[in-house]
RNA sequence: GCCCAUAUAGCUCAGUCGGUAGAGCACUUCCUUGGUAAGGAAGAGGUCACCGGUUCAAAUCCGGUUAUGGGCUCCA
């Protein structure tokens, strides 16, 4: 005699073991029509469940989170179902809901053409019409195995060995098409209304490159076709941020194919990245940081005691001369320990910290590239701080500070912070990975931040902790890290002169703010949309006249605000004001200074602001004051 | 590196069935001196990414290379 306690606290009795769906009907026959799933003491259900003991149920619709998500994992199956439909020979893998959407694997003789995936969403909205009944059974796992293998289904037969043999599995058929999956799914395939295939890709079968690739298809799926519209705008908003689409149109930087993965800045894009360099270059020193300088070519031999050649020697460039071998550094670690080498060092000298603009370079395959977020050549805001172990709670601690101020005032909120503890292929005893790992979950816990576990996916020399952000279409790039090392030092041959006179290896921490100038540059572009805030701006005003007659004026203007410190032009071109207006706010030009007769006659200046804000008429100094103050506040500008 | 797609004027893009290329913007010159998002006219500009093949003839068809874009793998 279930009793049934709803999410509003009320409670419903029923005499015999019920559906959901009855549930839901009971509730009311819109809940029972909006119904996708249901929630049980907190675990999603189908709606054919039932229910014969107490328990809290919730009906779950397109409203809820949940529900959107149990509709994206039925439009992978929906898709599974119209490609089985259409290639009866393509095999079926793997078909999971992601962030927006969902993929589904594919194993096929031939590669899926754009026009295959035209016909394959045409035949999913066929099925989606029929509205077939979703229906859930059970088998035993080994039962499963000879079930899919009979069918030819290889693929699915394999993960299915790879659970634990006394496990039931569940299945979900829609017409002719059966599943292997958990759940749980809408009903019926007409719930399913709003969706889009997105894209093919090429996909590891298991996520290893060892394996023969199979065909992934993308989609993403609503609650809604509004919502869908909704999303598919949004994205074609994103990729017009698009740091490369807006270097193109703001003239910031340039790549070719002389030089993959290698940037060529130009003047204004320069200005940025100095105006960035400069901000951490500041900040690093009023934080007791040294800025050094290391080769930018050195022996193989300083990379075979690293552990770099080993493990990296094929993404490195490496050149010989004079029967030498060196390699272009492709990280900064080496040449600080050197630095941190010369001379004797005492426990009183820690912590040490040298930080080095570092340039680099790593041959990086030749997919991996993306604009400025993968480069072969990039610069690094790193630095090394060599510290005692009893130094390394409170230096992680710093360092997370500094980076919370650094990424406020570049206008970045939304950090994410993960964990990174040992990889199978490393160096250094497990206890002081234990150590390591420890530390760091400390100092993140210490600073109450939401961070995920990455199991394996530290150093080869450490964990790490990683900040990321994202870009304008969601995609995560990890910028910022700390990680702690005990082992480079030691290799290196580092040391220091403890309180008690022994000679002991110091603990080095690597930690970068930004990351890569270049991709934090990339991000930042746009966050912004290429409206940098004005301590970035590369050109932060242009005086403009409306005739001739104020040539000289405009002119005298601009001399005036570069003489001041602000980054200025005049535009005298014999144009109209408002064909002038138009140019400079498509460059994202915070400011525009119109000046005609009666600026000249007034010795003002008519303010306007990239928005289109009229911001007045004002002597050309309080205008220098004005920015003068925003640069001071940094962040983000609110317009 | 792997899978798929793409590469035409400075930029954004057309170019049908194979017959040696076209628009808009930008650029140059001239006219216009106009008060807050495009004033007008004329002109110039291309070895159709590169290499090879098929063909009387290739931007177009085929093969290869390079780069770029979307994924996968990798990321010290």
């Amino acid at each position: 005699m279930p009793n049934i306690t709803l999410p509003d606290g009320s409670r419903r009795q029923y005499r015999q073991p019920i559906s959901l769906s009855d549930i839901a009907a009971d509730i009311g026959p819109g809940l029972a029509k909006a119904a996708l799933a249901a929630k049980v003491d907190g675990k999603l259900a189908d709606l054919s469940a039932v229910i014969d003991c107490d328990a809290k149920v919730s009906i779950i619709t397109d409203k809820d989170p949940e529900g959107v998500d149990v509709i994206r994992h039925s439009a992978a199956h929906l898709l599974a179902q119209a490609v089985k439909e259409l290639f009866p020979d393509a095999q079926v893998t793997i078909g999971p809901v992601i962030e927006d959407g969902f993929y589904y694997d594919f194993a096929y003789a031939r590669p899926f053409t754009p026009e295959d995936l035209q016909a394959i969403e045409a035949k999913m909205k066929e099925l989606a019409a029929r509205d077939l009944p979703v229906v859930r059974t059970t088998m035993a796992r080994d039962e499963a195995v000879a079930f899919f293998r009979n069918m030819g289904e290889t693929y699915k037969a394999e993960i299915i060995q790879s659970i634990p043999a006394d496990e039931t599995l569940s299945l979900y058929k829609q017409g002719d098409f059966i599943d292997l999956c958990r759940g749980p799914h809408v009903p019926s395939t007409g719930k399913l209304k709003a969706f889009k295939l997105t894209k093919l890709a090429g996909a590891y079968w298991r996520g290893d490159s060892n394996n023969e690739m199979l065909q992934r298809i993308y989609g993403t799926a609503w609650g809604n076709e509004k919502a869908l519209k909704e999303y598919l705008h949004r994205i074609e908003e994103a990729e017009k941020r698009d740091h490369r689409k807006l270097a193109k149109q703001l003239g910031l930087f340039h790549f070719q194919e002389e030089a993959p993965g290698m940037v060529f800045w130009h003047d204004h894009g320069w200005r940025i990245y100095q105006e960035v360099e400069n901000y951490i270059r500041a900040l690093l020193r009023e934080n007791g940081y040294q800025e050094i300088r290391t080769p930018q070519v050195m022996d193989r031999s300083l990379w075979e005691k690293s552990g770099h050649w080993e493990k990296f020697h094929d993404n490195m460039f490496v050149t010989e001369s004079e029967k030498r071998e060196y390699a272009v550094k492709p990280m900064n670690c080496p040449g600080h320990i050197q630095v941190f080498n010369q001379g004797l060092k005492s426990y009183r000298d820690l912590p040490l910290r040298l930080a080095e603009f570092g340039s680099c370079h790593r041959n990086e395959q030749s997919g991996a590239l993306h604009g400025l977020m993968r480069l072969r050549g990039f610069v690094q805001d790193d630095a090394h701080i060599f510290c005692t172990e009893e130094q390394i709670q409170a230096e992680v601690a710093a360092f997370i500070d500094l980076l919370h101020r650094a990424y406020a005032d570049f206008g970045f909120q939304d950090i994410q912070y993960r964990l990174s503890t040992r990889p199978a292929n490393r160096v250094g005893a497990d206890e002081v990975w234990d150590q390591a790992e420890h530390a760091l979950e400390q100092a993140l816990n210490a600073k109450n931040l939401p961070w995920d576990l990455q199991p394996g996916e530290g150093a080869f020399y450490g964990p790490k902790i990683e900040f990321s952000l994202k870009d304008s279409i969601g995609r995560v790039w990890q910028c910022g890290t700390i990680q702690v090392d005990f082992s480079m030092p030691g290799r290196l041959g580092a040391y220091y002169i403890a309180e008690d006179g022994a000679k002991r290896v110091p603990v080095m921490l690597h930690r970068a703010i930004l990351g890569s100038l270049e991709r934090f540059i990339g991000i930042l572009i746009e966050e912004h949309g290429g409206a940098f805030p004005l301590w970035l701006a590369p050109l932060q005003a242009v005086v403009m006249n409306i005739t001739d007659n104020q040539a000289d004026y405009a002119l005298q203007c601009a001399t005036n605000l570069v003489k001041q410190g602000l980054r200025a032009k005049s535009d005298l071109r014999n144009e109209k004001i408002s064909f002038k207006i138009r140019e400079h706010t498509m460059q994202r030009v915070p400011y525009l200074l119109v000046v005609g007769d009666r600026e000249v006659e007034q010795n003002t200046v008519a303010v306007r602001a990239r928005n289109g804000a009229d911001l007045g008429t004002m002597p050309l100094q309080d205008f220098i004051d004005r920015c003068r103050a925003e640069i001071a506040r940094r962040g983000k500008i609110t317009e």
